[in-house]
DNA sequence: GATTATAGTTAGCTTAGCTAAGTAGATATT
DNA sequence: AATATCTACTTAGCTAAGCTAACTATAATC
């Protein structure tokens, strides 16, 4: 009972899913009193911090002056510091602090519980079949192929926020 | 080899994956022209349209001035245009129009199509697997569970896209 | 017929996005 | 080692997108 591989429909389907699901999600940030385009720049701090400022603009996708008033918000609500770096005093290094920390951490468990909620609904069956549906999303996001980054590998373009941070910085 | 039911932890993984996922094919916006806020409404407007103007600002969890502005940008852009209900002259009813729906689903298209080139690397039973798990989440953001609507119903949490266009207008 | 409720708009503010231009530090070239 | 160029970030100034409060017009209710 294979589906045939129309891969156009499914994807279009996967778009969708992922589109009004984030969606439901968003609802719960609300109660971090942060924005959301600062939420989200601190979100990759959290998890992958700390992170140079240009490196954060390339991760969010905006241009390094959006990012740097976003993070002058961010420092100013106490949520992340930032370090002019030792070596190159050019590059300013963000950290979060520990109360953004536990802000964005809080945020984050909401929204996942919201949708835990919905999971517990599922049989261990349904639970196992997401995991794997998951896996393969992760795959595909994780490890871009030359086709997700574009054969025509324009400058602008080619960075998605785990690619950016995939290639540390050189010291 | 059935994974332990850890709603959270599989919680967790779906929604970094979506994150990931869509801020992949966001870039492929750029090439419409258009800006994200309203290229979202466009695309509520062309796969559920007609709405008004009211449902639309619940669809996109976005308060009535801030849709009445992105709806003039749209319309100034001869993308949609507006109408006054027949038997209700306080309500708007927003339409696409042919260039806003031809536009809307090129760009829809691009970023399907990305995705698409990638599913295309899947054996045919990782894409039947995808399939499976878009399956269940698809069942959760279009049946809404009380979990997901919140046990506390709040008036102005309780709204998901595709939830306030169900209910539709009572003529 | 007067009051209340509803749908949308207008006004005025903050935040978030951009490009262009500026500053300071690092690197390369004689 | 002086100069030029490049790089990382910031500042300035603009438009778009978000909000609440207040207004207009129409419907519904009493």
């Amino acid at each position: 009972m294979t589906p045939p591989a129309d891969p156009t429909a499914l994807a279009d389907r996967v778009h969708s899913a992922a589109i009004h699901l984030l969606r439901l999600l968003r609802k719960q940030d609300a109660a971090t009193g942060i924005t959301p385009s600062r939420l989200s720049a601190l979100s990759v701090v959290v998890f992958a911090g700390p992170v140079t400022l240009g490196q954060l603009a390339q991760a969010e996708q905006v241009s390094a002056p959006t990012m740097t008033r976003l993070v002058v918000g961010l420092e100013k609500d106490g949520l992340i510091r930032r370090e002019r770096d030792v070596t190159d005093a050019r590059v300013v290094w963000i950290h979060p602090t520990a109360k953004g920390d536990r802000i964005l951490r809080e945020g984050r468990r909401r929204r996942v519980a919201e949708l835990a909620r919905a999971l517990e609904q599922l049989s261990p069956r349904e639970v196992a079949e997401l995991d794997r549906g998951t896996q393969i999303i992760e795959q595909i996001t994780h490890r871009p192929t030359a086709a997700l980054l574009g054969s025509t590998a324009s400058p602008r373009a080619a960075t998605g926020a785990s690619r950016v941070l995939a290639q540390r910085r050189k010291r």
